[in-house]
DNA sequence: TATTGTTATACTCTATAACTATA
DNA sequence: TATAGTTATAGAGTATAACAATA
């Protein structure tokens, strides 16, 4: 289509490229999709607003470069000391095997250390590192201020915490 | 969740074997970890909520093996018929070449079919075949009595709808 | 014998680049 | 040249089996 010098019509993208009429059974509009039954579906609403939240949790603690499944780890031992790799990994329903490389990969920033147990010797004893206790405190902060702080301006405080109640509540019982 | 099969359940294990008194420092006790602000981070308990509503739909629905993601593509080929790969996988995240092999896998089990369109023969249009349509008709008559039906049961329909207009504002919006 | 940390492995999801055939 | 479908590929995340050290 050599279109180009006379041009101008085609903005960005053309949806209609002239139907001929009905021509393929039943398709309606170019426009958005119906979605259906799935508006209703809470599961679908449910992944997509996580996905949603994890991005921004991401973004807004980039500057310490921590997954949310990072956090919740430095979280944890901070709260849990003397604890060993398989309790902490259980009550994140993390499994052991994969919890390893994770381990690795934090015990390489120093942000945290394995200590073999004085009781157990097959056991391995989290700590945080000063460090670790240093970055845990700068990520609460902006999680804090900038993370849940927006979900509160999106939903208000007190439909905020309706629906972390319910949220555990799903994660909790059912 | 973690929990697969062999439970890694809390239930049974013996977590504190005699322990030494204060022997590791400040190891607590030995029963359940300290959530922390683990409790209030909205987007952990998003994760975990999302994990037991998909696991559960894939019980409910087991008899017609589908999961989540197949039973959105099939709910929206039956709402938006005529339409291509790119915009269905579009509307639902997905991205283009990972919807192939989905749609491969949906098409072997003939429940749905790919169709050169005649305007544009770089088109597939996508259509549920008979087949398709019966599937996806015992599929949602599943998920509403079984699956739906028990988040009704443990949240209350209004408590329910409250959730879902959050979820879905937060997946819109945020 | 059982448990802790570990390795190896596999399978699913997700993400990007590049090819082909059409336009 | 741009787009639709596709292939190849790589990286996370998640799952299981099995081994060494220790209990």
């Amino acid at each position: 289509m050599t279109v180009s010098k006379t041009a101008t019509l085609d903005a960005a993208k053309p949806p209609r490229p002239a139907r001929k009429d009905g021509a393929d059974g039943a398709g309606e509009g170019g426009g958005p999709l119906q979605m259906g039954e799935l508006a209703e579906l809470l599961g679908y609403s449910l992944k997509r607003a996580q996905l949603k939240v994890f991005e921004d949790f991401l973004r807004c603690v980039a500057p310490l470069q921590l997954t949310p499944a990072q956090f919740s780890v430095l979280l944890l031992l901070d709260k849990n000391p003397g604890r060993n790799q398989t309790e902490i990994a259980n009550t994140l329903g993390i499994l052991r095997p994969n919890f390893v490389a994770m381990l690795d990969g934090l015990e390489s920033r120093d942000l945290c250390a394995r200590m073999r147990s004085t009781n157990d010797r097959r056991s391995h004893i989290l700590v945080l590192t000063d460090k670790g206790r240093a970055v845990l405190a700068r990520a609460k902060k902006l999680v804090a201020t900038k993370h849940e702080a927006r979900l509160d301006e999106l939903l208000g405080p007190a439909n905020r915490l309706a629906l972390l109640e319910m949220l555990a509540k799903i994660a909790r019982e059912f």
